[in-house]
DNA sequence: CAAGCACATACGCATATGCTCATACATTCT
DNA sequence: AGAATGTATGAGCATATGCGTATGTGCTTG
């Protein structure tokens, strides 16, 4: 946001609503496995709980903001990370809340 | 959240809350005319628009997300970006949304 | 101590969001 | 064509969120 200041309204609310999806724990769930690569919906259920309903909602979201991709291969559907500085944004916010909680620290890693 | 993964239950949702809190586009105003410096309750209200109680409660919200900091001088309260990632944070996004949405790239500067 | 200013908070409303259950849709197989 | 499988979607509910109006709290000043 430097070069890009000050934001426009309609900037600013693409720029929110690009926040906000990331903003639930479900849909970081599923990020956060993907990064481990391809994967499709019944997989990803088990992977992180839940409903199939529920997971493919968010997926779609997630598809919807640009953030995954979707490739349908016979009866599957495969989801992936398309947007490769989604890695990075969830780096930051990790160091960042690192120092800023220090003190809940032994929430992090495993 | 490379070295980080995986998160576990605490950790994804204190980062989803994160996401969360920067998701509202009066509150992405707020920090980006605070970019510019500390200020006071009452500027950022004439600055953003909107209520004295809607800015104080973003503000609110954002102080405790410690993504500002919250300084009182006799009858002022001064806010100010408290968390320097913010700023790359935002970058990135801008930076991605600028490539993925191409398009409506004329949203995006002044 | 009374008045005034800056900021915060309680309340109520409208809308948005996430979830589950049930069902629809699409593709493959028999 | 019909059954089976994988995924998406509609309906309905519970909760969360953002907003405005009105009021409360704290500090300062006359």
């Amino acid at each position: 946001m430097a070069q890009h200041l000050p934001l426009n309204d309609e900037a600013l609310a693409i720029v929110a609503h690009r926040f906000a999806v990331l903003g639930e724990p479900m849909r970081l769930r599923l990020i956060q496995t993907l990064f481990r690569g391809e994967m499709n919906v019944n997989a990803l259920t088990e992977s992180v709980g839940g409903t199939q309903a529920n997971v493919s909602r968010h997926l779609q979201t997630l598809e919807r903001a640009h953030i995954l991709s979707r490739r349908k291969e016979g009866l599957q559907v495969f989801y992936a990370v398309a947007d490769p500085s989604i890695l990075r944004l969830c780096e930051l916010v990790c160091g960042s809340l690192e120092k800023t909680l220090a003190k809940r620290a032994g929430a992090f890693g495993r």
